[in-house]
DNA sequence: AGCACGCCGACT
DNA sequence: GTCGGCGTGCTC
């Protein structure tokens, strides 16, 4: 391969002051820094760590981060490259998160370049600068000439600008608004040489002008205890798990807090599992500060990330609003951490290779910042609770709800031996007439969208299969199709059976089938239906929202969607249809999933004086996991499920992670994953790893999906240095062999589902 | 991950 | 005779 003499080592000059040798990280997998020597006329002293570098790399050019300088290389001279320039004055990352992003490098077995460049917005991983530029036009001696010649002659525009700008620079806002077209103008008169560009920096446009900073309501005693023990831990590392159900008054203890560490000239970052559900947060954070907090969430577009980024990163940002990846936002005065939902799983990314917990990332990030980490929830993971009693967090709690209204009254409704109408018992029937008829609201939970979930034909049994997975394809009505939840497939709507040609026929109930068969029993009461298929955007949630606290409707269906963020005051009764998914899962964390789920739902009911009424229909009354949550609550289920989890050696007492396969068959994944646990049986043996031990491979309970077989294999640990000393021999070694070739691979570190 | 090289099958 | 399939190897 050619390769240009500029980009090489031998231009050195001086061999007695040997040059640096820069470690720049870059976005690949692979494991390691790369040495370049330092931009061509660049003799600087100081390199600091965390500023972006542009590298030649193979024959392309890379955007990558300076992880470090070194004296010499361990590579042979002619191996090194120069680097092509230095993006940054100063790093994009703040000390802590610099360090941070290192920990979750090992801790995740993810390579650094990937990681590092990760936590920046596309933009910046693409070189964007790390502040806004304002572009200034100015004349060129020519373009002076010109202008008192009254040139160009047959251009009045263009003459026209030549002549305002041979009478003082002006920035590109400023042409925007004194010349229509300014640009096509400009570009005319860059092109004769008469005008030049010129970068300097400068802010981000500003929101809009802070407002007039509103009290909140006075605090009740409670709330008034947190926010003295969060704001005494100001300015040192602490942990606190704040309880408190919906409308318990959370948001006005993280506003407190809040407002506290703003005082001391900090910014705080407060994390929400999903924006889109929680629109009226953002709103309260920006009435109480008269300024709207800058937001991080999916539906940004590059553009604005940049901004929201370059915001964090100058300081300008005070307050800092986000879903899971805002845990990298950088923050040079960072104060306080709030996680609220703690519980939530979106916090754990899921896809992709870098599968961090933002909940135990902020938790690291604020340890190492020595400041505190304010985790919120109604229902705590059982994790959080281990880590209170085990003295790590300090347990804050909110009791009841704020004015004083009573809990909710749960009911199980047996389903064994019922006739049913449209899955509904009917004693739910009488209580959601009852509830009407009192000018009540109704919000009936069922965690499946669609019509129903299979397809069957009444003559020869054939089901529905999605063609690319081991699962059922659900049936959509409403633009009468099937699909597969699991892959996305999707195809028309059957009416006869492929096999045999008889009638086939929808079996079970999915939202949209409620909601069909609950406009049929009270064609009175209004309904809104709450679902990924219901609402699409923001606008749709708005929409639903209004036509809730109006009161205009009266019932409610609705999936997961109804037990996170919003908060429906004028529900009083809540109908559960079938709390038995869950109830026999394999999945050791489904239990704990139904009762978070269970507690939330049950949390919307009853509000103001009016008290609340659950209903949970089950074929399994008599389940322990039921019964224990009804007589003790989330903290009864809590304490026993805990126990379970100590018994049969499951997280937090143990600590896992899980090595994912999947190829076009099941054959190669499971080789690839029995040599992986040779090559880890080996390194347990020669470390002396007794603690470790690896369970498996065995295909996913759901082994085929989207046309791929999925296999997995567990690592475990009582000790966590233990996991994390051999995931950093295995990991490695697990790349290179040969079987890997053939496979599609993930390491997932306290992976929040096994199956 | 990209990207190139290289060595075997179906097309102008 | 070439276009292109993806196996293999490399990136400071």
């Amino acid at each position: 391969v050619a390769r240009h003499a500029d980009d090489t080592a031998s231009t050195a000059p001086n061999p007695a002051h040997r040059e640096p040798v820069l470690k720049v990280a870059l976005d690949t997998p692979l494991r390691r820094v790369f040495d370049y020597l330092p931009p061509a006329g660049d003799a600087r002293h100081e390199w600091s760590r965390g500023i972006r570098i542009r590298v030649p790399f193979g024959r392309r050019q890379q955007v990558g981060v300076l992880v470090d300088v070194a004296r010499q290389s361990e590579l042979p001279q002619d191996k090194l490259r120069r680097a092509l320039g230095v993006i940054d004055e100063r790093p994009v990352y703040d000390a802590a998160l610099l360090e941070l992003l290192h920990w979750a490098s090992d801790y995740y077995q993810h390579p650094l370049g990937n990681v590092l460049l990760g936590a920046l917005p596309t933009l910046a991983r693409a070189g964007a600068a790390d502040q806004a530029t304002i572009t200034q036009w100015a004349v060129t001696a020519d373009g002076a000439a010109a202008a008192v010649a009254g040139e160009p002659r047959r251009a009045p525009r263009q003459r026209e600008m030549l002549q305002r700008l041979a009478s003082g620079a002006m920035d590109e806002d400023e042409l925007r608004d004194a010349f229509a077209d300014w640009r096509g103008a400009a570009r005319e008169l860059m092109r004769r040489g008469f005008i030049a560009s010129s970068e300097r920096s400068g802010a981000d446009p500003a929101g809009p002008p802070p407002a007039e900073a509103r009290a909140g309501p006075p605090l009740s005693a409670e709330q008034q205890s947190a926010v003295q023990a969060v704001c005494a831990a100001l300015g040192e590392y602490r942990s606190f798990l704040l309880r408190g159900i919906t409308g318990s008054g959370k948001t006005e203890v993280y506003l407190h807090a809040a407002a506290a560490t703003l005082r001391r000239g900090r910014q705080v970052l407060v994390l929400v599992p999903e924006i889109a559900l929680t629109p009226q947060l953002v709103e309260r954070f920006a009435q109480r500060f008269g300024v709207a907090p800058v937001v991080f969430h999916s539906a940004l577009t590059d553009t604005q990330r940049l901004i929201a980024w370059r915001q964090c990163l100058s300081g300008r940002a005070r307050i800092v609003l986000g879903t899971r990846s805002a845990v990298f936002a950088p923050l040079p005065a960072a104060g306080l951490i709030v996680i609220d939902e703690e519980h939530d799983p979106s916090f754990k990314q899921q896809q992709g290779g870098f599968r961090y917990s933002a909940r135990d990332l902020a938790l690291v990030r604020a340890h190492r910042l020595g400041i505190p980490v304010l985790l919120g929830s109604a229902t705590p993971s059982l994790e959080s609770l281990h880590n209170v009693a085990a003295g790590r967090h300090v347990a804050l709690s909110l009791p009841r709800r704020a004015g004083g209204a009573e809990p909710p009254i749960l009911r199980i409704i047996d389903l064994r031996g019922q006739t049913l109408r449209n899955r509904l018992a009917g004693a739910t029937i009488e209580a959601i007439t009852r509830h009407l008829a009192a000018d009540g609201q109704v919000l009936v939970y069922l965690n499946r969208r669609g019509y129903a979930p299979t397809l069957v034909c009444s003559a020869c049994g054939w089901i529905a299969p999605c063609t690319q997975c081991d699962a059922r394809m659900t049936i959509h009505r409403a633009d009468d199709r099937l699909r597969c939840h699991h892959c996305g497939a999707e195809r028309p709507l059957l009416h006869q059976c492929p096999q045999c040609g008889y009638a086939v026929k929808p079996v079970g109930q999915g939202t949209e089938r409620i909601e069909e068969a609950l406009i049929e029993m009270f064609p009175q009461a209004p309904l809104v239906r709450l679902d990924r298929d219901m609402v699409r955007n923001q606008e749709d949630l708005t929409n639903a929202y209004a036509r809730l606290h109006s009161g205009e409707a009266r019932l409610l269906v609705g999936t997961q969607m109804v037990t996170k963020g919003h908060d429906f005051p004028g529900v009083t009764l809540v109908v559960v249809l079938n709390a038995d998914q869950g109830l026999f899962s394999i999945d050791y964390r489904a239990a704990e999933r139904l009762a978070q789920s269970l507690v939330q739902v049950a949390g919307r009911a009853g509000r103001g004086q009016r008290p609340g009424e659950v209903l949970i229909q089950t074929e399994h009354p008599e389940h322990p996991m039921l019964q224990t949550l009804l007589r003790g609550g989330y903290d009864g289920f809590a304490r026993v499920a805990l126990e379970e989890r100590r018994s049969a050696n499951w997280p937090p007492f143990v600590r896992l992670a899980a090595l994912r396969a999947s190829a076009p068959t099941l054959p190669p994944a499971i080789d690839f994953l029995r040599a992986a646990r040779n090559l880890g049986a080996a390194i347990r043996r020669a470390d002396g790893l007794d603690a470790v031990s690896l369970n498996g491979p065995a295909p996913a309970s759901m082994a085929r999906r989207a046309d791929r077989y999925h296999a997995q294999l567990l690592v475990e640990s009582a000790s966590r240095p233990d996991l994390q000393r051999f995931l950093a021999q295995w990991v490695p070694g697990v790349e290179a062999l040969p079987e890997a070739r053939r496979v599609r691979f993930v390491l997932d570190v306290d992976p929040l589902e096994v199956f």
